[in-house]
DNA sequence: ATGAGTGCAAAGTGTTTGCAACTAT
DNA sequence: ATAGTTGCAAACACTTTGCACTCAT
C-alpha cells in the first residue's frame, strides 16, 4: 500500500467512469487524490478530512458517494473493521492484501493476500462457504500492544 | 450453539455477578433467558425484541448494558459482523466457535474453533500479531447463495 | 441540452451516556 | 442504608437519502 502516482490513477478512473457513462467530477478527483497521497487505510471521516484539504467545498455525502462509485469501478476497496468506521484504500497494482486490526490501539496492519487460502479451501470443501477474506479485517493484538499486555499483566 | 437450561445459566450468572459485588436484576435475567432460549446469534435489536416478550418493561439501553455486563462475566460473547449489528450469543460449555456471515443473505454460520489456528501461528511467528479469531466474523457467500450466484451468473 | 452528480439538511441505524429514581443486597 | 442498576431521553458515530440545483459530457 505505497502511494501511487495520482495522475495515473486519475486517468484510469476517468477511463473507467466514461466507459460506464459516468463522469469525472471534482469530488471524485479529490477523493482519488486523497487516497493516492496517503498510503494506508483511511476511514471515511479521514477521507472527508483529506479531501477538505484538497477542495474545501466537497460535502461529506459526496465523499461517501464517491467512495461507493470508486468501489464499483474496482479502484477502491473497503474493509470492515471490528467495531467502527469502515476503512478505504486504493487497490494498488501490487494486488489486494488482507487486514487485521488491533483491538487495543486500533491500528490496521496489512497481511499477505494468501494468508487465508488454506482456510478458504477448507471452508469450500467442508461447508461450501465461499470466503471473501478481503472484506473483513481480522481482530487481535498488534505486536506492540501484545507486548505491553504481557508486561502489564504479570504484575503492576 | 444449542439452547441451554435457562435456570442453570441463571444460577451461574448470579454466582459470577455476586462474586464481583454486582447484582442479579430483572433485565439481566430476561436477557439471559432470551439468549438461552434461542440457539444461534442474535443482534442486539433481536435481543431487545426477545426480552420484550419476557418482560415488556425492559428498556433497550438496559439490554445493551446487560449484554455488556454478561460479556464481562464471560457468559456472553459478541461477534462483529461485516457492516451492521453486532451478534450476541451465550458461550456454551461445548466451547467457543468461529463465525462467518454471508454477505448476500446475512446468515451467520458457525465454524470450527480451530479453523484459524494455523493462521494464528503464522501471524504470531511472522508479525507478532496475536489473533483473536472469535471476535470478528469472516465474510463470504454461504453455500446456498454461492450456488444461486453461480446459477444466475452464466446466463439470465 | 440533459441527466449524472452535487450540496444540503434531514432521516436512519446501531449504540452510548447523564441523571434522577429505583431496588437488590 | 447504599451503591449498583434502571428507565428515560438525549446525544453519539457512522452512513444514507430526497430534493432542487449544477455541471460534465
Amino acid at each position: 500500500v505505497s502511494d501511487q502516482q495520482p495522475q495515473a490513477v486519475l486517468d484510469l478512473v476517468a477511463a473507467r467512469l466514461h466507459s460506464r457513462g459516468e463522469r469525472m467530477t471534482g469530488p471524485r478527483r479529490a477523493v482519488v487524490t486523497a487516497l493516492a497521497r496517503q498510503d494506508g487505510h483511511l476511514s471515511a471521516e479521514q477521507v472527508v478530512e483529506a479531501v477538505g484539504r484538497i477542495d474545501a467545498g466537497v460535502h461529506r455525502a459526496s465523499v461517501y458517494r464517491s467512495l461507493e462509485a470508486l468501489s464499483g469501478l474496482g479502484v477502491v476497496q473497503h474493509v470492515h473493521v471490528g467495531h467502527g468506521a469502515t476503512a478505504y484504500h486504493l487497490i494498488d497494482q501490487t494486488g489486494a492484501h488482507l487486514h487485521a486490526q488491533c483491538r487495543e490501539c486500533g491500528a490496521v496492519v496489512d497481511l499477505p493476500a494468501d494468508l487465508l487460502d488454506p482456510v478458504a479451501r477448507r471452508l469450500a470443501r467442508e461447508d461450501g462457504f465461499v470466503l471473501e477474506a478481503e472484506h473483513v479485517a481480522l481482530s487481535g493484538l498488534c505486536a506492540d500492544c501484545a507486548a505491553r499486555a504481557a508486561r502489564d499483566r504479570p504484575e503492576g
